[in-house]
Order: structure tokens, then sequence, then C-alpha cells
DNA sequence: AAATGATGTTAAACTAGTTTAACATCTCTT
DNA sequence: AAGAGATGTTAAACTAGTTTAACATCATTT
């Protein structure tokens, strides 16, 4: 089983003793999923914190009126789950769904009081990366507010030019909250100018 | 001095003992705030994380065009800081400022390590907080993403009913991202409507 | 190579929310 | 009680982004 990247993210904040290491490793698996299998469905409980080894997921919420919304997208050394489903235990508002074919180390909610008790520094580092998510999520507020939509899609271009070319067109409309059509109206409007 | 509404947050999630609860009094301080002052200025580095015993604050930036646009308010037994600039203790890019008189326990950068040394139990304490305020930003990104402004502010007035009674309209409007005139739209609408 | 389904483009009509500007109301200070 | 400053309202002209619908392109399967 093959979780040394994981251990080589959790090592850029706290350092763990090969016991513990061993401790992480018989505590937690690796699932593979097919291109368009879902990790969490709407509706259900969130059973697990997902560490992406490979491949792409997107999160993504269907609305009242059947839209798809999507919320990120996670590739390598990203984690993904439905945190609000995950920490309460309660149904789910999100999808996980693979856009390639991925494999991910799990962590389920039946073991995470299990790796905090006998593991106390994951606390923080748990700590730390959900930190982390919490400034990137309030910063993303900040662009939705003060942000056209062309200066949002160049931005998301300008930082994850990894993701752009893995993902179709209509999902980063979605993810930039606009539809398909006006991202293929800003792309020439781009095309034009330079 | 009275932290007691801190502790009885705290005691939500983990039990202190004496001991601990004496060391993390001996570590904060509580600070008197007047109406207008600035906890947090865009561009300073942010020094403490700050717990609101009494009052009211909101966090904002200027964007380019000299525009405000308020990201959250915050009232008794929230936390309030700019926390992207005192995890990295790089500049802020949010003010922090009150709104009313305000009471505030302040945990310095200088001591929160100190604080997690002696007592492990507020890493947990504060993973879980920032994991539901993670959660709840999310759940926000949700709502600009699929809620008509009218929606937003019922939603809001209907969530936060006590935030809206202390606080002028134009930063309701400002922080659900549309015009002060626009929300008068709606509020005329919505009499008309019942 | 034809057919199918998924992805991407273009353009016209439309709408939610903005901008501008004038005015109304309220509260605090003097 | 008059004036000033902050807050709130109304309405007309405007614009960023949506909707609808038709068509283009590409990859995969048969």
């Amino acid at each position: 089983m093959n979780i040394a990247p994981l251990l080589n993210s959790i090592s850029k904040y706290i350092s763990l003793t090969d016991k513990e290491i061993e401790y992480l490793e018989s505590k937690v698996f690796v699932r593979k999923y097919l291109k368009g299998q879902y990790i969490v469905q709407q509706g259900d409980v969130c059973k697990y914190e997902c560490y992406v080894l490979s491949g792409c997921t997107k999160t993504f919420y269907i609305d009242k009126e059947g839209q798809e919304h999507i919320i990120m997208f996670s590739i390598e050394d990203w984690w993904t789950s439905d945190m609000g489903s995950f920490i309460s235990q309660t149904p789910a508002d999100f999808n996980v769904q693979c856009l390639e074919n991925s494999e991910l180390i799990m962590i389920s909610y039946d073991v995470v009081e299990d790796l905090y008790r006998e593991i106390p520094q994951l606390e923080r580092f748990f700590r730390k990366i959900v930190e982390r998510a919490f400034v990137a999520s309030q910063k993303r507020i900040v662009r939705n507010f003060s942000l056209t939509a062309k200066e949002q899609y160049l931005y998301f271009r300008e930082q994850y030019p990894l993701i752009e070319q893995r993902i179709p067109q209509y999902m980063i409309a979605s993810y930039l909250g606009i539809t398909k059509e006006f991202l293929s109206k800003i792309k020439s409007q781009l095309i034009l100018e330079q």
C-alpha cells in the first residue's frame, strides 16, 4: 500500500515516529475508483475523508431546478469529502465524483477518533489543513464579490493551469458560477484581445 | 477578568482541568474597543484571534475600486480575525472593525503555540471551530450560486434575526453582495407581497 | 465511413441587479 | 430647534450575464 505521498504531505506540518506511521498505515486504506464513480452522494452520510493519490474529482450539488453547481475540483495531494456531512454524520449536501480513474486514501469516520487518540499530532495536522481550506474558501467568496466573470476565469487559469487542461470547459463554467455559453464568449473575447 | 463565556464555549467540545483553565487565563487578555475602532487593518499582520464577549464587529475589505465588501459579522460567542494573515503572519486582506462598543478575549500569535503545548486539547477545540467555519463558508458559496438576491436576504433574515436588528441596511446589502438600492427595492417588494 | 453522444460556439432576446441622481428620514450635536 | 451627517427610498437608464435555439466539432462505437 503506497501512502508515501500522504506521509510526505503530513511531514510538512508535523513529524511522526515509525510506530505512529505504522499505526496510521493500519487504520487507513487505499481505494481505486473508475471515471464516473461516486465517492459521496448527496443525501448519504459521508463516511470518509479522502486524500487523492492520483486522478481527479469534482464536488458538486444539484439545486432545486436540477442544475449542477461545482464547488471544487481535487487532484493529487488534495483532500476531498463533504466535511459538513462527515463531521456531524448527517446527510451530505454534495456529491463527489471521479472525473478520471482515481486512487484515494480513505480515512473512515470509525477510525478517525482512534487516530487522534493514538497520534495526537494529527489533530494539529488536520487543524492546519482545515485552516487553509477555510482561508481558500473565504478568498473565493471575495473573488465572487469583486471580480467580473472574465477576471475570475483568468484567475482560475493562472492559479490552476494543470486542472484547466484536464477538465471540460462546461465544468469550469459551472465552477465559476457562469453558463458555458458565457464562458465561451469570454474565451473568444480573450482571443480577439491578444 | 471574565472569560467564563469562552470557557463555557470550550466546554461544549473538550473538558479542561482547573490547572489548564488557570493556564489559559494567564495567557489571554480581555480588551475593550469603542464603536468604530479597528481590531485588524488591511495590510497589517493580524496578531490575534479574538473571541467576542460583547458587542459586534464587521470583517470587510476595500476592493481596487474603493468599494467596501463585508465578509462577515461577529457577535457574542463568535470568533473573529483575519485567519489567512494570522496563520501565516502575512499582511491582512481584511479589516475588522467594531460596530458597537465591544469586549473581546484576545489570543496572541505569540502565546498560541504555548497554549497548544500546555493544553493539547485546545488543538482539538480549534480544529472543530475551524471545521465549522469552513462548512459555513462553503454553504455561503452555495447560496451565492443558487439563490437570487431576494432569497439570500430572506435566508439572512431568518438565520441571523439578532444581527439584522443591530446593523444598518446598507451593511447587510454589502454582506449579501448587492447594492443598498437593490436591497431597498427587495424590501419594498416583500412588503407589497404580504 | 456513418452514426451517436459529448463538448463547444454563436447570436438574438431577455432579466436580475447596477448606476446615477434626486429626495426623504432620522439622529446627534450645538 | 436648526443644521449636519448618516441612513434609506424611488425611479429611469443601463449592463453583465442568462436563456434559448441552432449549429459545429470531435471522439468513440458499430
